[in-house]
DNA sequence: CACCTGATTGCCT
DNA sequence: GGCAATCAGGTGA
């Protein structure tokens, strides 16, 4: 489904809010790791909220089970998955704490350590523009699930610029259950260029 | 560029 | 046992 236009608030980095506010406003976020003393970034450009146990698409929509328990953990907890048997993606917990939504992160623009993630990726281009690839390109895997994004491996940094971002609404991709919601977000304008690495 | 398909494995019914 | 919050490579317009 084609979507509608907005611009995001800035807000203020705080996590708690309700997951599909929480979903436009990490438009902008940066994620980093850091392994081997290599660092790698991208920024957030790609997002998909769901709402915890009131979500059919969402996995804690039939309660906590083992994979899903970085879900219940609150805001600021990384919940990592595989995704059909093959690849990894990553979500950002939001509140209310113990309500168990999470925002996808579906996709990324390389902002430092390019040459690293060519080397996870096996490829030069097309390194973060899907939530599999973009954990493939950071190094992010299930050992990774549950970390804190404050304090952890993997860390989500704030936006640098003032400016609004953009973005279009969507359905979300992938799913069949509550397939309506236009609680996909994509950021628009976003190229990496006007930001520099860190 | 749009659409189609095989690969692959863990999770839940 | 069926399905899934995907990816990459192929085909054809």
């Amino acid at each position: 489904m084609s979507g509608r236009l907005e611009v995001a608030d800035l807000g203020d980095g705080d996590l708690s809010h309700d997951v599909v506010e929480a979903a436009q406003q990490l438009l902008g976020w940066r994620l980093s790791t850091t392994f081997n003393g290599v660092p790698t970034e991208v920024v957030i450009v790609e997002t998909e909220a769901y709402r915890g146990e009131d979500d059919p698409a969402s996995h804690a929509y039939r309660g906590r089970t083992e994979r899903n328990a970085a879900m219940y953990d609150g805001p600021g907890t990384l919940y990592v998955y595989r995704s059909y048997g093959v690849h990894w993606c990553a979500n950002v917990v939001t509140g209310p704490a113990g309500e168990a939504s999470a925002v996808l992160l579906r996709g990324g623009v390389p902002l430092a350590g390019v040459e690293r993630m060519q080397e996870r990726r096996g490829r030069v281009d097309h390194l973060a523009d899907g939530p599999g690839k973009l954990c493939a390109a950071l190094g992010i895997t299930g050992e990774h699930d549950g970390t804190s994004l404050r304090h952890g491996p993997v860390r989500l940094l704030p936006r640098r610029t003032a400016e609004p971002i953009e973005l279009e609404a969507t359905t979300r991709i992938g799913i069949t259950r509550a397939a309506d919601r236009l609680w996909r977000f994509v950021a628009r304008g976003i190229d990496g260029s006007s930001l520099a690495p860190t």
